[in-house]
DNA sequence: TTATATGCAAAGTTTTTGCAATGAC
DNA sequence: GTCATTGCAAAAACTTTGCATATAA
């Protein structure tokens, strides 16, 4: 994981310029574990800096993405995430609760070998692994409302 | 992988009523090995079925996810994908050209006991492993140039 | 000084929804 | 006959774009 000050750099050394917004945005994003929406930022940051605009929320999460601060996780249908943590690592999607896990106990350094075929040699930069079902806490839900309701 | 039989059969134990749309959507999927978007397979009906409206075609579609005649690839933030092939298998997308290949040489069965702690739980339903790169074709067409412009 | 970034609003894309008409069972 | 499905158009949701203004280097 990066902090705030590694992460300024990165984006400079890419030749960014070092705007208040995107130190704030930069800040907003440093050491989190959960996988925020450009929404989300957006309203985190908006309270320290009221004039922010959502096209420069999508636009640095857009160069941080490239210089890999933050991974693109399109999950789903309806948006995408940003994880800040770009380790390898796999995530889980309730698809009761919609809340986003990690997967930190996948070794995926097995996949590293992942080839189209025996002889292909389609270079791998990146993969994701993600895993759909029911949440431990939702299965307790509905355990619990068939006992009584059911 | 299903015929178009065994696809309608399937629509209609789920309850559903078969429809001539319904018919031109499975059989515009059966035996498929790409992953059409929404708006392919709406092309492709279109030629045989003039009035099909696209609402009819993401309708179908929700349904036949449903009843797993297809998988919902989300691994791009652009759009939806469709896969006719439910079993498991990985998919590769080449950031320079957009196609999408199959990764039918990853064996994910190990995979099937993630958790998301040792003690936890939660039901995996299903998982997706999307690799990212670049081709080896656009790899080879890199080469090319470089050797000969660069 | 100069090129890049910002904020705003408008546009673009994909997908969903509401509803009257249609068609399967 | 009944109720799900269709087609249409409009809406919704998310993201990008164009442009005048502001600002980092």
């Amino acid at each position: 994981m990066w902090t705030t000050e590694q992460g300024i750099d990165r984006l400079r050394e890419a030749g960014c310029k070092i705007t208040s917004q995107r130190i704030a945005i930069v800040r907003a994003l440093e050491g989190r574990k959960d996988h925020p929406s450009a929404e989300t930022i957006y309203g985190e940051v908006l309270r320290l800096h009221p004039s922010m605009s959502i096209a420069t929320i999508y636009g640095t999460l857009k160069m941080m993405a490239k210089v890999n601060l933050v991974k693109v996780l399109s999950i789903d249908d309806r948006r995408v995430y940003f994880d800040p943590n770009t380790n390898n690592h796999g995530h889980y999607l309730c698809e009761k609760c919609g809340r986003l896990f990690d997967l930190d106990h996948i070794d995926a350094s097995d996949l590293k070998t992942i080839r189209l075929s025996p002889d292909d040699h389609s270079s791998v930069l990146r993969f994701e692994l993600f895993a759909y079902g029911i949440c431990s806490s939702c299965q307790a839900g509905e355990k619990l409302k068939e006992r009584y309701l059911g």
